[in-house]
DNA sequence: CAATCCTTTCAAAAAAGACTGAAAGAACTA
DNA sequence: TAGTTCTTTCAGTCTTTTTTGAAAGGATTG
């Protein structure tokens, strides 16, 4: 198995991708599995990812179940092989979008969730604080607020961006340049 | 030591805050640290800061200065006290922006060269493939290239967002709003 | 300069997280 | 139905990351 430029180059691409993964909370062989679908292209199947990534049989199938959970990749046939093969979305905007939309959906809510009961809690028990403590609770309050009022505006314009499409990027980012200077 | 009701809201706040950092590749702990030292707003030392979140002097002493090296949190006095205290000044916004800028001039140069690499040694390399092969390198560059692209986008994108400041987050929102529709 | 007070460092321990491989399960085939 | 082929699961193992605590390093004070 001798290999070539292009074997070389997909495999920078996949070691790096999958460095890139780690540091965002996403698991080092997830990303590089992913990596791997995205850049070949082509179906593969477990036995296939196994031996160019030098993992387990479990490890794999784990990964690819994750993978198709977040709609990064899709199972699939080929015809006459009883095997499963997996290829992943070959278009960048629409992984950025998966992706983007699942971390949103994961992770947004719940923020808004806290800060939000965080300020109810303080609002129901703050008559009952002593004097001093009541001015801190009022500083606190604001800053809860504050935080949750920029979340929601970012989430807006993250809603905006995602919902553009691919075609409208081009014209967004004009229209954001624009708008800062 | 009793909690009161604001005790209680910033320690729901500080717990959730790590739960996020851990999400986002930074560590639980750091994270807890720097909501203590917002949400509290107080100027704290090292000895305040391991019992409430219960760590050692160690653990503290690494994940304050980490939070002083991204810009987060600053050293600071308190008259008549030979301690070091930590405080956390930043506003929202300035926050999002100290973290966002540290992140991207980490993240987002090492994958661009990356990216920039691959597609250089293919070019160099692609006349040497076989046939078979050279399709198959002309359609991995188009990704690659794809990718680029998109990225670079982004990153204009965030640029102006980050440079637009605080007061004109707002315009900014609503101009994203009328390019999507 | 010795004593005190505080901070940093770092080797070792603990905890968290990821991976393996064998075994069980499912889906087809003859 | 029995056999074959492929997939999933999960207890145990291994790896990586985080935390601890004790010792060393600085700075300030009397």
């Amino acid at each position: 198995m001798s290999l070539d430029a292009l074997d070389r180059a997909q495999q920078t691409f996949v070691r790096r991708w999958g460095e890139m993964g780690a540091t965002w909370g996403i698991s080092r062989t997830m990303a590089e599995v992913h990596a791997l679908l995205f850049i070949t292209g082509d179906p593969l199947c477990t036995d296939n990812i196994m031996q160019m990534l030098q993992i387990s049989r479990g490890n794999a199938s784990m990964n690819l179940r994750q993978l198709v959970n977040w709609g990064l990749i899709r199972r699939t046939h080929l015809r006459g092989d009883r095997k499963e093969y997996f290829v992943s979305d070959l278009d960048t905007w629409q992984m950025f979008e998966t992706i983007t939309r699942e971390r949103r959906r994961r992770e947004v809510g719940p923020i808004i969730d806290t800060l939000k009961q965080c300020r109810s809690d303080l609002e129901v028990d703050a008559p009952r604080l002593a004097k001093d403590r009541q001015e801190k609770a009022t500083e606190c309050d604001k800053k809860l607020a504050d935080m949750l009022d920029f979340i929601n505006t970012l989430d807006v314009m993250l809603d905006a961006v995602l919902s553009s499409g691919s075609e409208q990027i081009g014209t967004l980012s004009a229209a954001i340049s624009r708008a800062v200077d």
